[in-house]
DNA sequence: CTCTCGATGTTCT
DNA sequence: GAACATCGAGAGG
């Protein structure tokens, strides 16, 4: 397992919300281990992207995006879902990126015990995942590079071929110019 | 299959 | 008060 460093993280946020897909997913919950492949994803880049929770400076919810790279944004939203980002770029450059659907690996009994679902439903959205992972506000600051409870590590190589780009979803409220951006990348898996 | 709408709580105006 | 990086149930075609 080659667990992704801090050094992955700190890069431009486009190229990591790109180099994300494919990769793995883990999580540890009282020793048993959860894991899915990262299939889609979404980029917010800092203060001047209209879309990114940072784009109106610092408050209490959004500190972690302007702290060290490589640690999990979590928040809260329409009052009952929990969103994951990973926090990308040198410290001090709030940027993140959303991860929105990713495809089951090992676990899945507990991710449906807890989905109360079956099949494709478990993670093929934002807040799915996070109640398929039980990723909650407890996460919210996690250093993903200590490989614990919650990490990321390389899976599979994608080929660019693969990789399908995209407006981000449900930011109506941003800037034209943002909200048309292909900021989303999603990978062509369809069997 | 598509579309509409309610749930529910934190943050910001 | 309003808006919100959503989801799932239910109605209708």
């Amino acid at each position: 397992m080659t667990r992704l460093n801090r050094k992955f993280y700190e890069r431009d946020t486009l190229k990591v919300a790109r180099a994300l897909l494919g990769k793995k997913l883990v999580r540890r919950i009282d020793g048993r281990e959860l894991s899915a492949m990262i299939v889609e994803t979404e980029a917010y880049c800092g203060e001047a992207d209209t879309a990114c929770h940072a784009h109106r400076g610092k408050t209490p919810r959004n500190v972690i995006m302007f702290g060290e790279p490589g640690h999990a944004y979590v928040y809260f939203t329409y009052g009952m879902h929990y969103m994951l980002n990973l926090v990308t770029e040198e410290e001090g450059n709030p940027c993140a990126v959303l991860i929105r659907a990713v495809l089951p690996l090992t676990g899945i009994a507990q991710m449906e015990a807890r989905r109360k679902r079956k099949g494709t439903d478990l993670t093929n959205g934002p807040a799915k995942l996070c109640q398929a992972f039980r990723i909650d506000k407890s996460l919210n600051g996690w250093d993903l590079t200590l490989g614990k409870e919650l990490w990321v590590e390389a899976y599979k190589k994608i080929p660019a071929k693969s990789v399908i780009t995209a407006p981000r979803i449900g930011i109506f409220y941003a800037h034209k110019e943002h909200r048309d951006a292909p900021w989303r990348f999603l990978l062509a898996v369809d069997k």
